[in-house]
DNA sequence: CGAAAATTTGACATGACTCAACTGGAGTGG
DNA sequence: CCACTCCAGTTGAGTCATGTCAAATTTTCG
């Protein structure tokens, strides 16, 4: 199993040591992804933290009225799991899909909490990549609650300037809190501008 | 410093030893907070992890009209900080208020580095306080871009039933993202239903 | 190439905001 | 204890941002 890319990812945090890095090693499986496959659907519990080697997913949620609401995006370098159904080992309602055809290494959850008893370095680096998730997310909901959907569609692009390349509209729509034919008009808008 | 309102907060994580609560001990200050007083804002670097002992406090954003946006509440036995700020050292947009007369625990940022370094314990705990933080934040993303005003109102009041007494409709509104006059409207629908 | 999805457009509906006015309670100082 | 102010809360009229639905067109991908 070829764990460069995560041990190099976490070089970037606190680098592992031979041990940690052999004991990560042990654990980790890897998973080819079609374009539109999934890794986790509502009713299941998201029993994996997922690493995207290479690929795009989104996360979502469909509503009452068959509406999705895109939560995340996760191209390579990225995690991408459902964290409360996987600390509460409670059943998600989330969808978690490829975008793109992908590949992705994973670490199932006992085998997580063994890296973290045997390792604190890997408590050390989650802490952190969890903390970096938290702020931009916060920054997410600052902008979702104080701006106009143009706003927030511009700064979506400023952002993740290389994923407006890669994803659709309807795509951007959903994560932004708009519709597709709104996003349509703010783009028609913003180009005879 | 009686600090053990935090010892206790850890026990529902991994319990701290007697060295790691002791250099706990050392590290932590006491500060009371008037009412409208502040622990942070706008163009001051977050400096502390705020353990809130009593009281009740708010964080939230002034945009550029002027009108402020909740980003936050911590009553007792809550962390406040601006993350951001704190992790990358840059100045904060953000204001931190005591919504009523409050005492907190700090911790400065270098001592905090040294308690992660010395007792690996505060890792652990850091990272899943950080990880509940991000999956209450993750359900608010969720419902703030899927759900009606309404539902918004209705999720906060079950979510934070103790709060909904204690503060003012104004921050609620300010929260769920809506001005104070339509939640009044809001609420005049619901109690006629 | 062909089916499915993305994008655009327009007419219309509605949720939410703005502004201004009014009410009523909580604190404050005389 | 009163007069005063300040702020939360409410109400209503008018407006704007965004959603809904339907249809036509273009693009994507298998």
């Amino acid at each position: 199993m070829d764990v460069s890319p995560l041990i190099v990812y976490f070089e970037d945090f606190w680098s592992l040591d031979d041990a940690a890095a052999a004991a990560l090693c042990e654990r980790i499986t890897y998973k080819r992804v079609k374009r539109r496959g999934f890794l986790l659907r509502p009713g299941e519990i998201c029993q994996h933290f997922n690493f995207v080697l290479s690929g795009c997913f989104k996360m979502y949620k469909v509503d009452q009225k068959g509406n999705s609401h895109n939560l995340q995006f996760a191209p390579e370098n990225n995690w991408i799991m459902d964290h409360g159904s996987f600390y509460e080992g409670k059943s998600s309602e989330l969808y978690i899909e490829a975008l793109e055809p992908s590949e992705v290494l994973q670490i199932k959850n006992n085998d997580l909490f063994e890296l973290y008893d045997g390792f604190p370095v890997f408590d050390r680096n989650f802490r952190i990549v969890t903390e970096n998730a938290f702020i931009e997310q916060q920054k997410r909901v600052l902008h979702t609650i104080s701006s106009t959907a143009e706003e927030r569609y511009l700064y979506f692009l400023k952002r993740y300037p290389d994923l407006s390349n890669r994803i659709s509209n309807v795509q951007i729509a959903s994560y932004i809190g708009v519709t597709p034919e709104f996003l349509s008009v703010i783009r028609k808008k913003l180009a005879t501008t």
